[in-house]
DNA sequence: TTGTAAGCGTTATCAT
DNA sequence: ATGATAACGCTTACAA
């Protein structure tokens, strides 16, 4: 019923609590006889090793802390499930904490991780968090430090970031190829690398093709459906006839719209979204994307962990930023019918 | 740089570790001024207390384990944020474990939570596992148990499910009233409580309507968008006219199917799904779907643990069966247009 | 109000 | 191959 200890194996065999300790931890320098011994008492008592006393002692945990903001989102959960991937196997085990993109969660996650002594942290930061303080606190304690998505260029440690500028410039460039002429953008803040980088990526293609850049049609707070939908309404009014957006909620918003007030998608008005979510394949017109690559990211980030824990790298060191390129889908919603 | 102990900061103020440790634990046989000192000095010191020597010492953790399938399913996301909302206030914190619908994968997890000395676990099983000894494990722990979605009814301990009986049962019957005639049902395996309880509910409501059920239109292995596909067409060859689907992958298949074949839905046929994942109000035509209201049911998982905890009720106590009804929200697919 | 000392369960060092 | 012992960092009687 009660928990036992090595203390209870120990004395139920007449033997010290160190030589239970040595069987159990695999080591050999325990004979073959005792160590059967103890592994079928252990059995027996039920014994579980408590690790709050084995980490204790080591100094050392096995687990990892990630923090994201929400992890009802796929891009989110399919990292997390990219990253279990590579630290189970590795021995390690994965702890999630949710920040709802906000900067005292965030800042609480960090600290109940740190209070836990885990191994090493795995962060997208919050919306909210403009300024890398709390995460100073993480490189000062020597904790391996592991940023993916969002980034703080700033910080020591690792990055795994999407190659953001080139996805939006290729999305932007199937928009060109496909004629629309006059192509806005649906992004988030700025203050974001990925909305920033998005941006960039987007100005970029319009340059390169010797096409004017409409300000008036660049709206850099529109990652949700009920923004897409109403930006949508104020793209039109400047003649815009296509949207990259850089979320696929915000592109979901722009086709509510064009339904609604019959504008043909993709005929009259192209649009491109980012993320790849479940709806996209889904709606209709089914929507081209950006795919994320989000598990790969998370494989790549635990990766990371790996690299610096194993000394590989160090974890100041700032050769460790890896770029995922996004690749882009290509569904209905922007191919123009030549009619 | 390196992590400080309270022992650091009681040598620094020629003070021992045990007071510092009941100043910094808020007790207040603390005089105002030594604790302002130790306030001062453990900030100073950037002191994070060590929760693996707090918590071996006290005997217990602030830490509760959730096992979910997976955390990339809406479902299984929001009951997370459901069960956060209850134990983060109530100064415990969350650890989320996937057990990725394997039985081995679960096993571990339950181990890892144990010998991480969880306060309590609270568990959706997974499909695979089709009988509880491991969950038996816990409770002889002494560790509070609850279980949420998917349920072994034989197991101590509390559990919350959705009422799925009721909810297919007015799913079914909102067929009916829409004059649908020859209703089918696509399911999952009846070795869970959450499809056994569903057909229960379909057939139930087709008897109380006084209509035959066709065995040859229930499926109970069909809950992936594929099999809808496939098992739409199955259905069809047996005049059916609607389909009660226990998941919206099955019911987005069946939609599929019949976009591809001119079969118009709601006019020719009728279809209602469960879960209302995000793309149910996205899709086309609209998909008429039981609302799983997951964040109250994390929520309720949570609160019964507290209860356990607190004492109020027993752990071994049958009383604890929470029983959340589902709503079932009316879109296009389900109502039959009259022509 | 503060100090002393023991102990949570484990592991590592040093003996034997 | 096994035992004795100390220590990881913290909390809590009990004493002072």
């Amino acid at each position: 019923m009660a928990k036992s200890t090595i203390n209870d194996i120990a004395k139920a065999l007449n033997i010290t609590p160190s030589t239970v300790s040595r069987a159990l931890s695999g080591n050999t320098r325990v004979s073959a006889h005792t160590r059967k011994l103890i592994e079928e008492k252990a059995a027996e008592l039920g014994y579980e090793r408590n690790l709050l006393a084995s980490s204790l002692r080591k100094g050392t945990t096995d687990t990892v802390g990630m923090i994201v903001p929400r992890i009802n989102r796929q891009f989110f959960s399919n990292a997390i499930s990219g990253a279990e991937a590579i630290l189970n196997p590795a021995g390690y085990n994965l702890i999630i904490v949710q920040s709802h993109e906000r900067k005292d969660d965030e800042r609480r996650a960090i600290q109940t991780l740190m209070r836990n002594q885990v191994a090493g942290i795995i962060i997208s930061h919050s919306l909210e968090t403009l300024s890398p303080e709390a995460f100073d606190d993480i490189i000062e304690a020597g904790i391996p430090l592991v940023q993916f998505d969002r980034i703080f260029a700033s910080v020591k440690g690792a990055f795994v970031s999407n190659d953001n500028f080139s996805g939006a410039y290729i999305a932007t460039k199937h928009l060109i190829k496909n004629g629309y002429k006059h192509i806005g953008h649906l992004g988030g803040d700025t203050q974001s690398n990925v909305y920033s980088d998005r941006l960039a990526g987007f100005r970029s293609a319009l340059a390169d093709a010797d096409m004017q850049v409409d300000e008036k049609l660049i709206f850099t707070d529109c990652i949700t459906r009920d923004k897409g939908f109403y930006y949508m309404a104020k793209a039109l009014e400047s003649n815009c006839d296509a949207l990259y957006c850089a979320g696929d909620y915000a592109a979901l918003g722009v086709i509510e719209y064009a339904r609604h007030n019959n504008i043909r998608i993709p005929q009259d008005f192209g649009v491109v979204g980012t993320a790849n979510e479940t709806f996209a394949e889904v709606v209709s017109p089914a929507l081209t994307t950006l795919e994320q690559n989000a598990f790969d990211m998370g494989n790549r980030a635990a990766q990371a962990f790996l690299n610096i824990k194993s000394g590989q790298v160090d974890n100041g060191d700032k050769a460790l930023a890896i770029n995922v390129p996004m690749r882009l889908i290509i569904r209905e919603s922007s191919i123009k019918q030549q009619d």
